[in-house]
DNA sequence: TATGAATGAGAATTCATTCAT
DNA sequence: GATGAATGAATTCTCATTCAT
C-alpha cells in the first residue's frame, strides 16, 4: 500500500479535455497516472520551482511535449496533484466519528495520520512544501472546506472535552499538534534518519511514542 | 528582536574574501548581513531553486555582480545562511542544564523553541525549506554536530527516566515532537492562519497547549 | 453574398491526393471547402505565420491529421486559398471590355473592386499580407498571367487617352490608385473603423466619395 | 536619408531601467536603436509573429539574453516601435497649415506622404501589418491622438470647401484616399515591381500621377 | 569596490507534422 | 477517411554567472 499514485483517484482526470462530455480513454488515464506519480516525485522532492518539465518527463517515460498534450503545463500538474491529494490527505480526519469512544477516535486519528506518513511520505512532502511557500495554489481550498471540516472536529472536541470525555485542551492546537508530530515523519525524514543513524524509519517506535503522548494528555482527570 | 540577521553573529564570516589574511572591514559585515538578510526572506519564502539573485540584490540594494563579489555563487549565500543559522538554532537544546529540574528544563526548551519559531520564522522556514529536499546542503552538519548534541541530550534524558524524574518515554522521539510542534507555528504558519480565519499567529495559545502538553507527558507517574 | 468561400469557385481543387485520376468526391469537396473557408479566416487574421493548424482544424470542425489528410501542409493551404483568390481578384479588371464607354469602364471597375473589398474583406486582406511580406507564394503569379493582364488593359487606357476619350494620365498608376484606393476599405479597416468611431463601413460614402475622385480623374479636358 | 532608424527618435528609451529617473546612457541608447532598426527589418517584412528573436539579435549583432536585457520581450520591441513611428508618420498631417492655400497645402501633403513612404517603406510596412491584423497593439493611439488630428484636419478641410476654395467632397474619404495612394507604393512594392517589372520604384510617375489626381479632385468648380 | 553590460545553459511552451490504429 | 497520440524543431524567456570598466 505505498506510494500508490492511484489512490483517491476519485475525480477523473479532466485533461486531454475535447471538452466536455468525452470520457477519458483508459490510455489517457494510464498516461495521466504515470504523468502525475512522476511529478510527484519531482514535485516533493525539489518544490514547483525546482522541479523540471524535463525531468517529470523522463521519469514518465514521456516526451516533453507529450507530457504537455496531457496537462496544460507545470503548473497544471502541480495543481491537479494538489487536488487529489487534498481528499485523500483528509479521510483519516473525516473518519473521525462522533459516536465513538472520545480518546480512542483520536488516537486512532494519529494513528492512521501516521500510517500515512509512512505510506505516502512523497504526498506529506507535497503539500508541506506548498504550504510552507505560502499556500498559492491551495489557498481557497485551506480556507474553505479544509478549515469547515477542522471547524467541525474542534466542534466535537470541545463537546468531548465539555462532558469529561477528553481533558479540556485546546481543540484546533490539538489537530495542529497531531498534524506535526505524525508528518514530521514523512516531511523531515532525512533529518530522523541522520540524527538516529538508521536509513529507516522507526514507525513503530514513533507509534508507541505518540500513543502514549495523545493517551497522557487526552485522558480526563 | 525580531528577523535581526545579526543574531547568532558568533562564528566568523567565512567567506569575503580579498584572500588570506584580510580582516574584513565593518563595511564588509554590513554588506555581507544586508546580504544575507535579503537572502534569507528570498530562500525561506520560494527555496533554494525557487529564489533568484535578483530578488537578493534587489532587497539589500545593491546590484547582483557586487552581491557575487561577497559571496561566490548562490548556493555559497545559501550555505551560509544554514551555517550561520545551525548555531542559532541548536542553542537552546544546548542550554538545557544537566543540574536543573528535568521537567522545567524540557519544557522550557519547548518555550525557548517556541519562542524562536515566534521570533525566526523565516530561519525556521529556511531549515525546514532544506531537510524536506533532504539536506544536501547540510547533511554532514546534521550527521556529524548534530547528531552528537541530540544523543548527549538523549541520554541525559534518558538518565532522567532512568532515575524516576519524567516519565519513561523514548527521549529522541521526544525531541522530534518538540521539534515539530514548536516550529509548525512558523513553517505551516500559512494554513495554521487560514485553519484560524487570523491574521496573526496564536502563540500565548500555542504556549499554554504545549506547555500543558509535554507537562502531561513528562510527569512521572 | 459575403464570405462565401464557394464563390469564385472555377478552379477546379487540385490536391485531395487518392493520387492520379481519382475524380474528388462530394464530400471531398465539401471538406475543402470547409477547411479553405476555416483558414481564409486564420489566414487574413493573423498572417501565414501567425495562424496556426489548431485554429483552422478548430475552425473547420475537423481534426488535425484529418486536415492534413486533404492538404499536405500548411502552406499548401495558403497556396490554394491565393491561387483561388486570383482568379476571383482579377474578374473585375478582367471584364472591363474594349467596345464600352470608357469612362464608364473604368469607373464601373472601380465600384466592382469597392464592392469586392466590402463582399471579400477577408480576401482582400489575405491577399495584402501576402503582398506586404513580399509576395513570395504567388511571385510568380503576379510577375505573368497578372502582369500580362495589366500590360493588356494599361495599353487600352492608353489608346483611350490617345483617343481622346479619358484624360492622358499613366494607366499603370491608374490602376495602383484603383487598387489602393478601394482595398484600403477592407485591408485597413481596422483604422478607418477607429478614424470615423463607427462600428460599421460607410461603403455608400466611399462609393460616391470614389466615383467622384475619378470621374475628375479621367474625364477628358 | 533613407532607413534612418534614428528618425522621430523623440522620445528617449524607457529600458533598461533600474526604473525611474536614471539618465540612459550613451551605449544604451546606440543599442536600443540597433535593436530597434533591426526589429523593424524583421518586423515589417514577417509581421509581429512571423519575425524571430532570433532574426532581430542576429541583424543586431546581439546574443538574445542581452536583447531581453534592453527590452523586457518581443511584443515591448514591437510596441515601442510602433510608439516611436505613429509621431514621425503623423507629422505631415500635423503640418498642415489653416492659413495656407487650401490646394496646395492638401497637394503637398500628398507630396510630403510620398516622400515618406519612399525613405521610410519599412516603417510605412510595419503600420500596415499591424492595422491588417486589426491593431491589437496601437488601437488606443488610432482611437484617441489619431482621430483627434483627424477630426481637426477634416474640418479645416470642410471649411475649406464650405469657402469654395477646394471641392466639395468628403474630407474623412479624401485623407483615406491619400493614405491609400501613397502608402500602396511602400505596402505593395513588391506588387507595383513586378507588375511594372523593374526593380526600382518609379517615384517620379508616382508623383505626377498623383498630383494630377488630387488637383483635378480639388480644383474648386 | 561597484556596476552596466553581456551571455551560455537551461526551461517552459508552441506548433507543424507524423505515427498508429 | 478519420483521429488520438506523439514528437522534433523551434521560440520566447529566465537566470546564474562573467566581463569590462
Amino acid at each position: 500500500m505505498v506510494n500508490s499514485s492511484e489512490a483517491g483517484d476519485k475525480s477523473p482526470v479532466k485533461f486531454p479535455a475535447g471538452g466536455s462530455g468525452k470520457k477519458s480513454t483508459r490510455i489517457q488515464r494510464e498516461k495521466s497516472a504515470r504523468i502525475l506519480e512522476a511529478a510527484l516525485d519531482a514535485f516533493s522532492s525539489f518544490g514547483l520551482r525546482g522541479a523540471t518539465l524535463d525531468q517529470i518527463a523522463d521519469r514518465a517515460g514521456i516526451s516533453k511535449p507529450n507530457l504537455l498534450y496531457y496537462f496544460p503545463g507545470k503548473e497544471a500538474i502541480h495543481r491537479e496533484l494538489l487536488m487529489r491529494l487534498l481528499d485523500m490527505w483528509l479521510d483519516p480526519l473525516r473518519s473521525i466519528e462522533a459516536g465513538g469512544d472520545p480518546v480512542e477516535e483520536i488516537v486512532g486519528y494519529v494513528m492512521r495520520k501516521l500510517e500515512m506518513a509512512r505510506d505516502y511520505p512523497r504526498e506529506s512532502r507535497l503539500f508541506a512544501n506548498e504550504i510552507i511557500q505560502d499556500a498559492p495554489t491551495i489557498r481557497e481550498v485551506l480556507a474553505g472546506p479544509l478549515k469547515e471540516l477542522v471547524d467541525e472536529k474542534a466542534e466535537l472536541f470541545a463537546s468531548w472535552a465539555q462532558a469529561g470525555k477528553i481533558a479540556d485542551v485546546d481543540p484546533y492546537h490539538l489537530i495542529f499538534s497531531i498534524w506535526a508530530t505524525t508528518q514530521h515523519y514523512a516531511d523531515f525524514a532525512a533529518q530522523v534518519r541522520l540524527v538516529l543513524d538508521r536509513a529507516d524509519m522507526p514507525f513503530d517506535d514513533a507509534t508507541e511514542y505518540l500513543e502514549t503522548l495523545f493517551r497522557r494528555l487526552l485522558s480526563p482527570a
